[in-house]
DNA sequence: CAGTGGTCTAGACCACGCC
DNA sequence: GCGTGGTCTAGACCACTGA
């Protein structure tokens, strides 16, 4: 490597990063062909197999996506639910699942919690954005998300961003620069609260219901939190599946 | 390589699989040091990188450790709840979980529903072993497996085994020498069925609780699918919590 | 056919654990 | 100091894609 050696990282590493950055930088569009690995290996001073190793690292974060003869890929970026979860039939694990609409509800500002602080690692009551969308599945609704995320670093966030077709994921790498990746994820069983229950539409005789709570906690690749989504999800006749590596 | 080139796969992917097979046979016990990679080489001919390769696809897939300057080792069976999942308070997430006591309930057969005959690729009806275990938490039960197992697979099951502390998983590998890894898990809030709640010591006035139900898919290293487990988990003050790669 | 990813080698050097 | 895993290189060949 020519300059680069500045920190004691391996190479490989060092070019993993740089690539990650250009990619964050939107030097290449979703789907847009990166160099070939000798190109790479050339202009950055490394060798094909070091550049390969980087690519490879990045391919299985998902970032990239390679096809032998052709090149290597950007991947788009995962939507709200993940590259594994699905909402699908119980009991059936290879059943296709049914496409889910978003619908935004709406962009607000509350203070951290104790917990949520901590999760985050911010001071208490530190200011956050909160973003509520709803699921829907052959119009009913499913899902009830709560996103929260530290306003200082989203500052300007737009709601008219939000009502576009990336989620909140493709919002923040479009618009931020910024790729989450879930850290940790809980999964409780909940009568689902009244609040929520009425978001989700479930009124009237039968509103005990129980609901899936989900908590997520999120992070930016260089592993710093900086989401902490909660989902209700009505599991009455679904359930949420997550494939696994 | 000398002789291996039967099949058309790389060389790197023959390694693997030999060394597979090696682990499984009990060749090198929990915690034992593999030979150098560069014995292997010599031993397999390969080259050092070649049979690095194969390691490190071992390493991911949890059944390797490595430590640098020291070896190469079989890493333990995980137990029952995998490597990434955990019972802990809901919301903190860098909480240390605490240890979950397994007792085991009992060892029965049964013949498969469609739906369990379809996800385990069996013909309806098949034959099945059914094993019950509870968890304890601080002695309170918090857990309850139902494990769905083809009897003709598993014939010669002995339930003595199954009382010892190596749980399901660790039974599988020490006896039949079957490795089984996570394919896919579903979850769903249901309230808890009665003859549940009565083993999970949930009776009375309180009857009504929402329990987390958890369907799960495991299958052996060459993807055959082998298990298919229920899970009540009561999630009152606990969240069941995964860990994402 | 040329260009790309995918595999493999031999050899080198580094960083770490341990005696 | 020696043996281990960890990194890096240069060069080779294969397999696949698409013009």
């Amino acid at each position: 490597m020519t300059v680069n050696a500045l920190k004691r990282q391996p190479l490989y590493a060092q070019v993993k990063l740089l690539l990650l950055q250009r990619i964050g930088a939107g030097e290449w569009q979703t789907h847009d062909a990166l160099p070939s690995e000798w190109e790479l290996a050339d202009e950055l001073g490394a060798s094909q197999g070091t550049v390969r190793k980087a690519l490879s690292e990045l391919v299985d974060a998902g970032l990239l996506y390679r096809q032998q003869g052709r090149g290597t890929y950007v991947a788009p970026v995962p939507g709200d639910w993940g590259d594994d979860a699905r909402l699908v039939t119980p009991g059936l694990f290879t059943e296709q699942p049914d496409e889910l609409a978003r619908e935004f509800l709406g962009l607000s500002r509350l203070n951290a919690s104790e917990d949520i602080a901590e999760a985050l690692q911010l001071r208490r009551l530190a200011p956050l954005l909160r973003i509520r969308q709803l699921w829907r599945r052959h119009g009913s609704p499913v899902a009830l998300d709560d996103v929260l995320l530290p306003a200082e670093v989203f500052e300007g966030m737009d709601a008219r961003w939000l009502r576009g077709s990336a989620g909140v994921y493709g919002t923040l790498q479009q618009r931020f620069g910024v790729r989450l990746k879930i850290v940790s994820e809980q999964f409780r069983a909940e009568m689902l609260p009244r609040e929520e229950a009425s978001l989700l539409g479930v009124t009237g005789m039968v509103a005990d219901v129980p609901a899936l709570c989900l908590l997520r906690l999120s992070a930016d690749m260089d592993g710093r939190p900086l989401e902490w989504r909660q989902r209700y999800c009505l599991t009455h006749q679904l359930a949420y599946t997550v494939k696994h590596g």
